[in-house]
RNA sequence: CGGGACGUAGCGCAGCCCGGUAGCGCACCUGAAUGGGGUUCAGGGGGUCGCAGGUUCAAAUCCUGUCGUCCCGACCA
């Protein structure tokens, strides 16, 4: 392990540190494999507690789990227009196989519809072969020019939910559903607020009828595109021949959805919540909630506080129950370290709480507790620890969102600005802006070439203005959409 | 592919302008004291200065080339 204290960790520049210390995350360390990254154990608990969260969500959801191969024919990619533009650019491509040149190349797959949309072509005859609500696990490959650690990797760890249905309303309905489960997930369990919406054309998925996506503030005040939830209306249904007989008697094409997250989160996560002390782990996503350090100065006290720490472990883990509810701790006893010492590897660490106790709180039948979140430090007693513990987990994951929902608001502009303004405020620190736009590609394209600023979405309801813009960012004419304009990742 | 920076000990860096044969912090090893917020003191090990040429009595330092990494931009989740 490098040296903690060299590391001056800062929210607002996440690469300096991330390494190593914090999540364990790097990138491989051979061209052109570079851009791939490598997590290990340590700091894939997060990831691991995403995926379980998720899993669990997308089955009470009705979906099932499938696993489809990792190359795809040239030809199948070939089949829908706009998705195979979208993504030629950014593909890899398999051309030998066995030694031999292939007769047709297989592309690495950079999602999954095409080959999985094949198979649902092959499945469906009746419109009651529908809805097929299928979830898969995958790593995907997307030929990058530039990488960045968690938020852009050449190759990435994601779901990629996949359905077909019967009509376009219940299409529209699992795509919307599919963006509140999202929403739901980062704000509950990320404690990461985001604004839902639907993309400009010029952002859509390659393919997709319409796309909408989850986008979250960092701390720099740029958005992540966190989540995208995609009705792919009739397009593969047509290019893959995936039709159904309808209960009138008549042959229609199904109507698709694909929707996904990946390890980008774990990103969004960081710049989201860590601070100049290292990262700051949301309760519901710490593979750890609660480390308790045992303070001691003879190897009496040492036996004494191990048992006391146990027993405190035991206790909790007894009134908070089985699985999911039980409380995570972690008890550092190693020796030859101060607890001072013990106190920062585990703040960088993102720990949430930790507590503290020795023969001086023993004797007062009490402990030490420290927020991570807040630095707040207080004395509890030791009777009915669980409670407090669990109370104030919950309490930390409530206020973690708050503290990150306020400073978004902080940073967000909802009344109607200028151009000039608007350019000035992209040029400075950046903020969620508001403000209108008349539906023209061009202008979009000019302001982003401008300013750097894109349309994140066309925001639902709670982000938008109560007095909407009323005019159009640029030109200045009646505005005919309400946007989101920031710059972004 | 354009623009910019940087390669010196395991990690982070100074030294380079003005050449004289390599240093600091952390980590590591030994010993002692210490032990409720990154202990202190003493001693110690570890580097063909990215690589290849050139200039020079002498190159980490100057010159040329080369390789690599990072940052910014185009592309993108």
């Amino acid at each position: 392990m490098a040296d903690d204290k060299k590391l001056t960790p800062r929210a607002e520049d996440f690469s300096a540190w991330y390494n190593e210390l914090v999540l364990r995350a790097e990138l491989a360390d051979h061209a052109p494999v570079r851009g791939c990254m490598i997590i290990r154990p340590n700091g894939y608990g997060i990831w691991e507690r995403m995926q379980r969260a998720l899993d669990t969500r997308f089955k009470e959801t009705g979906h099932q789990n499938a696993y489809f191969p990792l190359f795809i024919p040239q030809s199948f990619l070939n089949k829908e227009a706009q998705h195979v533009e979208g993504f030629a650019p950014e593909n890899a491509v398999v051309t030998h196989g066995g030694g031999k040149l292939l007769d047709e190349p297989l592309v690495v797959r950079p999602t999954s519809e095409t080959i999985i949309y094949s198979s649902f072509a092959k499945w469906t005859q009746s419109y009651r072969d529908l809805p097929i609500k299928i979830n898969q696990w995958a790593n995907v490959v997307r030929w990058e020019m530039r990488t960045r650690l968690f938020l852009r990797t050449l190759e990435f760890l994601w779901q990629e939910g996949h359905t077909a249905h019967a009509t376009h309303d219940e299409a529209e309905a699992e795509t919307r559903m599919i963006l509140e489960l999202y929403r739901e997930f980062m704000e509950g369990h990320m404690a990461m607020p985001v604004v839902t919406g639907l993309k400009t054309e010029a952002e859509k998925f390659a393919g997709a009828l319409r796309t909408y996506s989850t986008e979250a503030m960092m701390q720099d005040n740029k958005a992540l595109q966190a989540g995208t939830s995609h009705n792919l209306g009739q397009n593969f249904a047509k290019a893959f021949d995936l039709t159904f007989q309808s209960e009138a008697g008549t042959l229609e094409h199904a109507w698709n959805t694909s929707w996904g997250v990946s390890t980008r989160m774990v990103g969004g996560l960081i710049m989201t919540h860590s601070d100049d002390k290292g990262l700051r782990t949301p309760p519901k996503l710490a593979p750890v909630e609660i480390v308790i350090v045992p303070i001691w100065k003879t190897d009496e006290d040492l036996g004494t506080m191990r048992e006391v720490a146990k027993r405190i472990v035991a206790d909790a883990q007894a009134w908070s129950g089985r699985g999911e509810d039980r409380l995570r701790f972690h008890i550092d006893d190693r020796e030859g370290i101060r607890p001072g010492e013990k106190y920062y590897h585990w703040e960088l660490r993102g720990i949430p709480l930790r507590l503290e106790i020795g023969p001086r709180d023993l004797a007062g039948n009490q402990c030490m507790i420290a927020r991570r979140d807040t630095g707040e430090k207080t004395a509890v007693s030791l009777d009915g620890l669980p409670a407090t513990l669990a109370d104030l987990l919950a309490t930390m994951q409530r206020d973690m969102f708050a503290a990150a929902l306020a400073r978004r608001e902080a940073n967000s502009i909802r009344e109607a600005i200028s151009y000039d303004r608007f350019k000035e405020i992209m040029e400075g620190p950046g903020a969620f802006v508001s403000a209108g736009w008349n539906g023209d590609p061009a202008v979009e394209a000019q302001i982003k070439e401008e300013t750097k600023a894109t349309i994140r979405c066309l925001p639902d309801p709670e982000f938008r203005s109560p007095t909407a813009p009323t005019r159009c960012l640029l030109t200045g004419e009646p505005a005919k959409f309400e946007a989101l304009w920031a710059k972004s990742y």
